[in-house]
DNA sequence: CCCTGATTCGC
DNA sequence: GCGAATCAGG
């Protein structure tokens, strides 16, 4: 049956040799293969033997890392789930002009759309705006890109609009640390 | 702070 | 075998 993609399935393993040896980031495949990681992906890439790259021989790991005792999660189901994005909000094909003018559709009260430029899957990571941009079926899809609010798939302006409900929400202060 | 890969080790 | 936690570095 299908495959949640937490597995390592031939198929998976096989586009994971193919991007990591590709040059891309484990970060950026992990995002690629979805439901992953990028530690799973590193963890898989070394189980595999590919590690290095295509750089080879390196200063010889005089003092890697210590083994601090790692206390894990009890039980930590899904860190971020493939969102399904807002079913409702159909986009529009834009049959023509690859990448032309963007959507400013809602402009609900003050926020003007600082666009930012738009991104591939490729270059859309954990921390960038992913609503979508365009017919996916084409090349020419792009995703919004923007700097997504820490912990949510969207940036703030979409994130207003993927979260209708929330009325009014605070800027939402995260301390790193003191 | 953002990110990168590397490693350990509980599961 | 898997991957979270952690480390070390850019």
């Amino acid at each position: 049956m299908m495959d949640a993609g937490g597995t390592w399935t031939d198929e998976r393993v096989e586009l994971l040799k193919k991007l990591w040896t590709d040059g891309l980031s484990a970060s950026q495949i992990a995002a690629e293969l979805g439901n992953v990681t990028r530690n799973a992906v590193i963890g898989k890439v070394h189980r595999l033997g590919l590690s290095g790259r295509a750089k080879d021989a390196k200063p010889a790991a005089s003092v890697a890392a210590r083994p601090r005792k790692a206390t894990r999660a009890p039980s930590a189901p899904a860190p971020i789930a493939p969102q399904p994005h807002v079913s409702n909000v159909v986009m529009a094909p834009i049959p023509l002009q690859p990448v032309a003018e963007e959507p400013v559709a809602y402009v609900e009260d003050d926020i003007a759309i600082p666009m930012s430029e738009r991104v591939t899957i490729m270059d859309l990571r954990e921390s960038m705006c992913r609503w979508p941009m365009g017919d996916p079926t084409k090349p020419e899809f792009r995703f919004c890109g923007a700097r997504s609010i820490t912990g949510l798939p969207y940036c703030t302006h979409h994130a207003r609009i993927a979260y209708q409900p929330v009325a009014d929400r605070k800027r939402e202060r995260k301390l790193a640390r003191a």
